[in-house]
DNA sequence: ATGAGGGCATAACCTGTCTTTATGAGCAGC
DNA sequence: GCTGCTCATAAAGACAGGTTATGCCCTCAT
C-alpha cells in the first residue's frame, strides 16, 4: 500500500475498479423489475446473493446505486446514470457472446456465413444479434477471411452467405450492395494536418508516408485504386488495430475505414483529415454463388443487413 | 446436462460466456505484446497465471485463440478477431469506470461538472475518458440532474461547468454549442409506421398517442414547443431507458433524443420514422456562471466537446 | 557445439469471492 | 392480527484465480 495519500502509480486494472459482468447484468435486472429479490429469480440465484452482490459493488464504486425500501428497490440518481453505463458494456458483452457463438460453431450449423475482417469485426456482431433476436434457434458459424477466401467458401459451398468489402465482385458470385465505407485520413491530435483547414489534395496525400494496411488488403486495394498505386507507406502493418495504435502514437497519418475509427474520432485520439478530389468510398456486399439467391435463414440476416 | 442436443431454457446468462473483464483485459495485452509472460508482467500477475487464464478463456469459448510457441505467442485468426470484440467491452468499460470515478469524487475535486441527463449517460464518459487521457491527474466530480439542478449548482458555486440540453439558457449563465442533438420518432419494426415511406407531418403527430417522457422533462419540453404543447400522451415514463423498453416492446411510437437510441436502431429493434415540417432539433450547451469563462480543466474538458 | 535466456507448461497449495441455506424483521392489505 | 411481499444477516461450502517451484523447448551468440 502506498503510505502517503499519492495516486497510485499501478492503478489497479480496470478489472477492479469495474464491477463484473455478472454483477452488471443483476444491476440491469434490478433497474428493470424494481426488486432484489425478483432480478434474483430471474437470473436463478437466491436473494442474499443478490443482496450481497449489488451492496459489494456500491462499495467497489463509492456510491449508492438502489434504494432498498421494504416494499421495493428503486435505483438511486447515481444508480440510474450506472445503471446506463452498465448496458453499454452489456450490449457490448452481448456482440461478442453472439460473435464467440457462431465462432464456436466451425460446422453443421444451420447458416455458415464468411465474411472480410473488417465487416466481421465491425459489422457482423450486431447483425447476428439481431438475426439471434428474430431467429433464436438458427445456429450461426463464422468463417473470416479475406475477399477470396470468402469466394472460395462460398464456391465449395462451405459457406451460406458472404460479405466482402472489395472493388470488385469476384467471379461466380453475384451480390448486393448493403453499405457504404469510407476510406479516411486519420492522425494523431498534435499532427500538423489535425489543424488543417484547406481540404488534402490527392497529390499531397501520395507524396506523403502513410501509415497503411500491407499490400493485399482490402483498404490497401482501394487506397492504391484511388491513388493509381501510388501510396508511399510509412510503415506496413498487418492489422486494422496496429495501424490504429500507430497513428495514436503519433507516427503519422493513417488510412483507415471509418468504420475502425469511431470510437477513436469521438474520444479524439485521433483526428479526422479533410480530403478532396479523393473518393475513398467502397462498397461493402453481401456476395452468394451467381444463382442461389440466399433463402431461409442466409434470406432473414440479409435483410437486417440493410438499414 | 441437456441429454439431447435441444437448446437451453436456461441460457446461462451472458457472465457464464462471455470471459470476465481481468480475461478480457489480459487478452489485449497478449495481442499487443506478442507475448503470455509480457502480458503477464504488464498486468502485475505472473505468467502462470495469465496462460491458465488464456486457456480457461479458450475452452469456455471453445476457440483457440493464441498460437503459443517456444518464442512468443501470436494470436489465430478467431482470436484477432475475439481480440477486437473484446476491445469494445473493455471500451465501454473504460468509459464506465471514467464516469463512476467522477461519481464518486462527490467534493473537493479540482473539477465539478453537473450535467443534464441525457448528456451524463452518452456524452460524458467519453469526454472524462479523453480529459484523463490529457489531464490524468484531475479529480473530476459529476452530478447529473435537470437543467435548473445544473444551474442552481452553477451558480451556487457548487460547479464549475454545466451541461444542458433544454431549449433556453437558464438567465445568469453564459452558454456556448458544443452540439445538436434531434428528437426522433421511433416504433418497433412491426408497427404500421415503420414501413412509412411518407414523412409523418406535425398534426399527424401531435394526434397519436405517444410514448413519452414526463411533462417537465427536457425532450417533452422540446415536443412539445415543437408541437405548440399538444403531444398526447400514451403512457408518461420517467426514464429515457422506460421509454426506449416499452417502444421496443411494441406498445406505440415513441419520442427520444437520437443519442439514446443508436444501438436500437442499428440492430434494428427500433426503427427511426421520417417526419416533415417539424423540427425537432435541440443544441446541447455547455454553461457557466456570467462572467466566469471557463478555465483551467474546465476549458480543456469544453475543448474536446467540440469536435 | 554449447550455454544463456526468453517463453510456455505443469503441479501443489492458498485465498477470497460468491454462493446457498436458514432465519429474522419491516411494511401493506384483508 | 394474519398473510405475503420485501430486504438483511449469519454460517458454511465450492470454485476460480493467484502464487511458488520446476522443467522442457527453442533461439541466439559465444
Amino acid at each position: 500500500m502506498d503510505a502517503r495519500g499519492e495516486p497510485h502509480r499501478t492503478p489497479a486494472s480496470l478489472a477492479h475498479r469495474v464491477p463484473d459482468l455478472g454483477a452488471l447484468e443483476l444491476l440491469l435486472a434490478v433497474a428493470r423489475l424494481g426488486s432484489l429479490g425478483g432480478a434474483a429469480r430471474e437470473l436463478g440465484i437466491t436473494q442474499p446473493a443478490a443482496s450481497s452482490r449489488i451492496r459489494s459493488m456500491e462499495r467497489q464504486l463509492g456510491v449508492a446505486l438502489v434504494d432498498r425500501s421494504p416494499r421495493g428497490s428503486r435505483l438511486t440518481d447515481a444508480g440510474a446514470l450506472v445503471t446506463d453505463w452498465a448496458r453499454r458494456i452489456v450490449e457490448a458483452a452481448e456482440a461478442f457472446d453472439a460473435g464467440a457463438q457462431a465462432l464456436r460453431d466451425r460446422r453443421d450449423s444451420r447458416l455458415r456465413v464468411a465474411a472480410s475482417m473488417t465487416i466481421a469485426e465491425y459489422l457482423l456482431p450486431g447483425w447476428l444479434l439481431a438475426l439471434r433476436a428474430a431467429r433464436p434457434d438458427t445456429a450461426v458459424s463464422l468463417h473470416a477471411g479475406n475477399s477470396a477466401a470468402v469466394a472460395e467458401r462460398l464456391l465449395s459451398d462451405d459457406a451460406d452467405l458472404g460479405f466482402v468489402e472489395g472493388l470488385a465482385v469476384p467471379t461466380g458470385l453475384d451480390s448486393v450492395v448493403i453499405a457504404h465505407d469510407h476510406l479516411i485520413v486519420v492522425t494523431a491530435p498534435d499532427h500538423p494536418w489535425a489543424r488543417r483547414r484547406r481540404p488534402l489534395a490527392a497529390d499531397e496525400l501520395a507524396a506523403t508516408p502513410l501509415i497503411l494496411r500491407e499490400k493485399g488488403s482490402g483498404t490497401r486495394q482501394v487506397l492504391d485504386a484511388a491513388l493509381g498505386g501510388l501510396a508511399r507507406p510509412l510503415i506496413e502493418l498487418s492489422s486494422t488495430t496496429a495501424v490504429k495504435a500507430a497513428a495514436v502514437s503519433g507516427a503519422g497519418p493513417a488510412v483507415l475505414s471509418e468504420l475502425a475509427v469511431g470510437e477513436e474520432l469521438s474520444l479524439r485520439r485521433l483526428v479526422s483529415v479533410p480530403l478532396s478530389e479523393v473518393s475513398l468510398a467502397r462498397d461493402l456486399r453481401a456476395v452468394w454463388p451467381t444463382g442461389h439467391r440466399p433463402t431461409g435463414p442466409a434470406r432473414e440476416l440479409l435483410s437486417l443487413t440493410r438499414g
